[in-house]
DNA sequence: CCTAAAAGCAACGTATTGTTGCTTTAGATG
DNA sequence: CATCTAAAGCAACAATACGTTGCTTTTAGG
């Protein structure tokens, strides 16, 4: 991997203008996913929804999936990690309510736009994977801890996640109003009830 | 609405071939919506798809919008209706389980691509709030049933609904084996036991 | 075994997509 | 604050894909 010539690296500059019109494509091709899905993707779209010339979309992004993963995950904090405040069940609802958010988010629906695509698109598959792994995870952590403190039966924390994101998520992309906090308290009353009562405790 | 001048009817055909054709390319079509979302659909791989001359997909329909409506009602028989066979636990198995399947259905699957970019399309939103309005009702109606026999205790339909279904969906879109009667009853289980734990009785 | 509805075929015009050379703008450096 | 140049804008272009049309061939229906 020999540097080559230019390696004055004269001004390399991700400063001001450059970043605004990235973050401007960025954002324009994240609600173009979101509304017509990865295949329905015009580059001119997403320069006039930008306010950006279509040329700097051309040369900053060759090609599409390059465009498409930047897009998904740029923005990505998506849902904060899940706080400990010793009550299991106040801090399900708070991340549920997260996790809402993050799904209705213009990134968050272009999320899901891309979730059947992906099947066969291995290179998409990995970016959408690593979103919902991570939303997993950071589940996971916390369910562990509530069940070492018995706050939870042993049950396995995929099924779990599950239960309590699938009807947000179905909540979320059909139902016809915002998804409340009482919403976010009723499903996770009902799963941790269930599991309670199902799984011994 | 008065007939036009040549109601002699001489001999409309939609028998043997023509059916054919329709069905393929009604197939076709519903294969690449559920791959590329509507945005993506081109009539020219839809013949290709279908194995059929491209002037017949235009022919048949001059606008995209009523290909799609075609493709993703035409084959459906959707969700079955439930059963009444005085369990109503064993009962929402089944259609937990026929639910699944239609999901993971290539129609499914369609409609699923289609809900993101149905947000700002009416004709679009009717249809795919037609088929879930349909799943909802049919499941309503045995819940109804089930909350006189006093089997459940009195519940909003529509938020059980979310609950069951959230599940299976999210497993069956993002989960990475098939969903098995094992699940079906694995939900059920937690969400009528999580209703009657939180709703008295 | 006719008749004509509907499918296939091929060629076409047009819009859209993606490319390129040049000009202008505005961060970065001193 | 002057200068330098990376990167954005602009405009004109080629390539391609999209949708259309006239004609020929197939085949269901009587």
């Amino acid at each position: 991997m020999a540097e080559d010539g230019s390696t004055r690296n004269p001004a390399r500059r991700p400063g001001g203008r450059t970043a605004r019109v990235r973050r401007r494509i960025l954002e324009a091709a994240t609600e173009l996913i979101a509304r017509d899905g990865i295949g329905g993707l015009r580059y001119d779209q997403v320069a006039e929804l930008a306010e950006v010339n279509k040329t700097s979309v051309y040369r900053n992004w060759p090609d599409r999936s390059a465009l498409v993963a930047d897009a998904l995950t740029t923005f990505g904090a998506d849902v904060a990690p899940l706080q400990d405040s010793g009550d299991i069940e106040a801090d399900l609802v708070d991340f549920l309510e997260a996790l809402a958010a993050a799904t209705a988010s213009t990134q968050g629906r272009a999320l899901l736009t891309v979730v059947a695509s992906a099947r066969e698109d291995p290179e998409l598959r990995a970016i959408v994977d690593e979103v919902f792994e991570r939303r997993l995870s950071i589940l996971e952590h916390r369910l562990k801890t509530a069940i070492e403190r018995a706050e939870l039966p042993p049950v396995e924390s995929s099924f779990l996640a599950e239960m309590l994101a699938g009807p947000v998520q179905l909540f979320v992309t059909r139902g016809p109003r915002a998804f409340t906090r009482a919403d976010a308290a009723r499903v996770t009353n009902v799963v941790l009830a269930g599991i309670r009562a199902t799984h011994g405790t």
